[in-house]
DNA sequence: TACTTAATTGTCATATTATGATAATTACGT
DNA sequence: ACGTAATTATCATAATATGACAATTAAGTA
């Protein structure tokens, strides 16, 4: 029943209850039980004559997870702090289980469109912050997204023998930071550092991103120390 | 099985799956099954040893929520603009069933305090957002509500007969703005207008809010006037 | 490394409920 | 008021959720 979510994404935001039936290959009558359940709790809701969009409880919920995020709230000031010493935007990120969500977005200047920030599933292997991330992974944690994620390393251009997959992000783990130059999107750049707990477990990923035009002029070695130390502080915050 | 969700709030983020058991009144192996089944979908995930905590699908859901949203699309560049005018926060409500909610807020300034903008549930009486929605409802839609809230509409000071409640909110139509000084919160003030398609539903309401001190030298006609011409600026687009 | 305790998952019989086909009802536009 | 589409009710049957208990795994500690 809750795969009933799963096919409301930003493209196809309504559903109507009969194209959920088709979809779930279950009957109409059993679609609208489903759909009344996750209505009545709020996570869908009537928006038009039998369609159905995500309802007010994922918002509410969201907000609640912003609220009650320790790493977002310590976060904040120093991302705020990053964006007016750089001009660049900062990004917090998150590893949640197999996935990469941008959890955060501090704007260096405020563009007339709609804020992607929040939320944004990202690519495992493409770009700074899944890449400090994953470097900074137990090593057995790194082998099962290495083992379940093969073709995905493949595009990426990995490597794909564990030993130099792994030697790959050992260096990133060495360095610091990473420096990712239009990977994730052509003409964007990034550097971003990792966020972790004493323990050494990941809470996350701190980035600045910006135009790569706008780099050309920039002292990488200066910018890395500013984000890992903000990420430092940020760390040590949390913990 | 959904239920379990509702004990996720700001205040208590973190559950156990002994806690969640004794919370729904079931065992605790069927709590481990619901909190299995929710993680499974990422509406939960385990946040530490036995501990729960709202899960990364959320983030996605609203992700999808803001993007597929043609109210805030296009309330966004108003929002700004007002924000420009007048330096005041700039705050986007919805409507959602008995359920009043922020859902964007453009920010006069950037406090380094977590942004509560959008999720906020918010109460259905008090304060300018809920009114001018309110106020532009169907009058059977209306008429449930006022069955449905009887202790909370008196809490809020208004009306508790049919007849003059229904008088109050229609004022508040026919002025086409409400302005509301210290009533959510003392120190705060704003106006709103409402936003509805072309067939008179609604789709939200359009506030400015600011410190009640700030209040003092404002001409509040011009001032509703804006909001009201940003609000239907924004409806005609919607529509 | 082994030991101890807590956390989590498996087993299985039973009771509960979900399901689809069909019919009845409601809502909506004309 | 009428006709069409949307939504809900009915009901027999199949499916599965549940709790008690046991087994297993994980985590902390000596």
């Amino acid at each position: 029943m809750l795969s009933v979510l799963d096919l409301f994404t930003d493209t196809h935001a309504i559903w109507s209850a009969e194209a959920i039936a088709q979809a779930l290959d279950v009957s109409v009558p059993t679609s609208y039980r489903y759909v009344k359940l996750l209505a009545d709790a709020g996570l869908l809701q009537r928006s038009a004559e039998s369609q159905f969009s995500l309802g007010p409880r994922i918002i509410t919920l969201d907000h609640f997870m912003r609220v009650s995020d320790p790493v977002l709230q310590h976060a904040i000031a120093f991302m705020q702090e990053l964006v007016e010493k750089t001009g660049f935007d900062c990004v917090l990120t998150g590893l949640y289980g197999n996935q990469v969500i941008d959890t955060h977005r501090e704007y260096s200047y405020n563009p007339a469109e709609l804020h992607y920030g929040r939320g944004r599933p990202r690519p495992l292997f493409l770009g700074g912050a899944p890449k400090v991330m994953l470097a900074n992974l137990a090593p057995h944690a790194l082998h099962k997204l290495f083992d379940q994620h093969t073709t995905e390393i493949a595009q990426a251009g990995l490597p794909g023998e564990w030993a130099e997959f792994r030697k790959y992000y050992s260096t990133i783990r060495k360095t610091g930071y990473y420096y990712s130059n239009g990977e994730l999107e052509p003409h964007l750049a990034a550097l971003a550092a990792v966020l972790q707990k004493i323990d050494g477990s990941v809470l996350g990923a701190l980035s600045l991103v910006a135009p790569v035009k706008r780099m050309a002029v920039i002292d990488l070695p200066k910018m890395a120390e500013l984000v890992m130390r903000a990420a430092r502080d940020i760390s040590a915050r949390v913990s």
